[in-house]
This record gives structure tokens, sequence and C-alpha cells, in this order.
DNA sequence: TCACACATGTAACACGTTACATGATTTG
DNA sequence: CAAATCATGTAACGTGTTACATGTGTGA
């Protein structure tokens, strides 16, 4: 049941719609959590339901309606008495590092591709988190923030993705270096490979 | 339907009862896929239904008899088709990342505690890795390994699975650092937390 | 005018988790 | 003698994915 602690957490940045959430999933909180608009929906019903948010309409003009839901002090309740639980191990689970599992008996080609195409869109990830951490910082240091910042989980998990990011590319470089020269070394002698 | 594709790769290594695959994802498998026994189960008997993995029961003196799988040769297909396609990308959700994110609303102590635990987690995951790597190994370095080795797969998921918990090592000790001069500065001069 | 952003949803299905059930053997 | 390991499973439920459906407004 951590999608609603995700769901919660998300929103102590401030109310929003199902899809303003959206967004911030795909942005901040995909360091954290991942779900799928059709997901936050779902679970945005159940929490307002269950009395952990407050869901107001707000009318527009020009567009759709929308409903924006608010951390009720239940929610924060919630939120708080899940911080104290222990946390589970992490469950990992990627397509990549399964196809590069088999890369041996597979497509060397694709999964090469694959690899290449991971770089690229952790080189974007990266580059987006950064822009994350100087808007957080607004022109002060690590040092200074941390001493000042009210809230400082958002960085801690900023922190944690550019991590992350960081070693996926170092990681997927040394990958395709490695396949590279074994795909140079079976095209001159290909003994070991019948 | 990337479980059943980490089911096949698992399978490359040599056939396996359900209860001997668990214990493979519970340690080698885990760098890139988890999953439950019950999980486990559920899959082989629909790999065998599907033609992908052949299923024999093996019996045995003092021990109730096991069925242990074979990858087919439509399962080789299957698995090399996979690898083929391109990866999705991957979807974080981590338990202690979102305790993190509420970590200055939350049970601050707690979330320490639980940072904590994933430290001394890491740290034996780590210790584990090294070990299956030296195993893999044989002696020989790295490089005359993935020169002369017939599968290097297994040696390069392992290699994300090092520099995963290496990295998760930096990351929590960071935080641990963080969290506590917080508190201690909370301690002294409670000032910007009402 | 075509694609994209805004805005919300339903339905069906696939996948993952938890609890329970069973029973022998080996190890401490 | 208790706990862990070997070995397999069922049932129920919770979570996540995919496809579809709808309609307006904005910018290239």
């Amino acid at each position: 049941m951590a999608l609603r602690h995700a769901v919660l957490a998300a929103l102590l940045e401030g109310e929003a719609s199902g899809y303003q959430l959206a967004k911030r999933f795909d942005v901040s909180v995909a360091n954290f959590w991942s779900a799928t608009p059709q997901q936050l929906y779902r679970e945005l019903e159940q929490l307002e339901r269950d009395g952990l948010l407050s869901g107001r309409v707000v009318e527009q003009r020009r567009r759709p309606n929308k409903r924006v839901f608010t951390l009720t002090a239940a929610g924060r309740e919630e939120l708080h008495a899940f911080t104290a639980q222990p946390a589970r191990p992490t469950a990992i689970r990627d397509d990549l590092l399964v196809k590069l599992q088999a890369v041996d008996t597979g497509d060397q080609g694709a999964v090469r591709e694959a690899v290449s195409a991971r770089l690229e869109q952790s080189r974007g990830k990266l580059a987006l988190y950064d822009r994350l951490r100087d808007d957080l910082l607004e022109g002060r240091d690590e040092d200074e923030y941390l001493r000042e910042a009210e809230r400082v989980g958002p960085y801690l998990t900023l922190m944690a993705g550019r991590m992350y990011e960081r070693e996926n590319i170092r990681w997927s470089t040394a990958v395709l270096e490695i396949l590279g020269q074994r795909a140079a070394a079976t095209r001159t002698a290909p003994a070991h490979r019948p």
C-alpha cells in the first residue's frame, strides 16, 4: 500500500488535480515512485473516500473543470505513521537487465541499441534533475540550503535520483565498451562461439 | 510480460525446480528481477503449457519428488525475440524514498533507522555480490574473463548490482550525515521548525 | 488543420503479495 | 527437540498496465 503514501507525499508539495499530479509523477516523483494517470485517479478517489484528502471542484473558463485535492489532517497523520514503519526492501525489476542477462544467446546488436537508449535516457534525466536542483537551491550552496531549508526530503530524494542516473551512465558506458570489444573479437576470431 | 522472460533468462543457468528457481531469484537474479515463489510456480505452469519449458518429475529418496524445468527450443527463441525488442524504461518504486520525501513532516528517528537498515542491507548484498563475482572469475582478472568467457550477461548484470549497492551505501551514508546534523541543529536552535 | 496540452474517466486484464496448508528430513 | 531446509501448492486480494472514450483550447 505504498502508492497511497507516495500520493500523500507528493501532495506535500501542494494541492493538485489528477492531471497535475500525473505531471508531478513524471518529473520529481519519478525519483522514488512511478504510477500511471489511471492509478492516480483511482487512488485519489479512495483517498478522498477514506478522508485522507479533501477534493474541491475548481471551475475554469475555457478549460474543463478540475477537481483539486489537498491533504487533510488525517492524511498527514497517515503519512507520519507510514514514515514510522520500517521500510521494506526494494524490489528491482529492470527489463534491460533481463535482456542483458540473456545477451549471449540473444540479439547482440539490439541489446547494444537498448543500452545506448538507456544511456541517452539517463543523460536526459540527469540534466532534468540538475535543473530541478538549481531550482531548489535558489542560488545557495548545498550546505547553506541544508541548514536553512524547511524541508530536506525532496532534496534527499532528488540526490538519490541524480546518483542513480550518474551510476546508470557509468554502467551503460562500460557495458557498451565491453559488448563492442566482444563483437569485434567475434568477427575476427569467433572460436568460442559455435 | 517480463516475468516470463526473467524466468527464461534464469533457466539459461541450467534446469531448475520451482523451489530451486526461487533460491536463484533470491541470489543472482535479484540483481535484475524479483519474484515470489508463488509467482514462479504460476509462471512455470504457464510456460510449460505454452511449450517454452519442458518439465519432468525427478524422483528422490527421502525428499518429496520435484518437477525440474528446462528451456525448450521455443523457449530460447522466445528469449531471443525478447532481447530484440526495445527495453521499456524502468519504473522506480522505493518505499524508503517515499518516507524520505516525507521526512520533514514524519518521524525523523524512525526514518533514520530505516536508512541505517538499508545501509546495512546494501553492505550485505555487496559482500554477497563480491563473492559471486569471485566465483565467476575463477581466479582470472576481469579483462581475461571478458575475453574468454562464453557468457558475459551474468557478469554484466552482476556489475550493475554491485554498482547499485555501492551507490546505495554512498547515498545512505550521506543522508545519515545530513539528517544527523539537522537533528543536532534542531535540538540547539529549533527556530525554523514551529 | 494537425498535433499537443488540458482534463477525467471506464473496463478488462496482467502481475504481484500475503496468508494459509502440508509434510518429511536435516542441522544445531 | 526446535528450527531450518526441501518441496509444492491454493485462495484471495491488492496493485499496475493497456486500451478505449470524450471533448475543448492553443500553438505551429
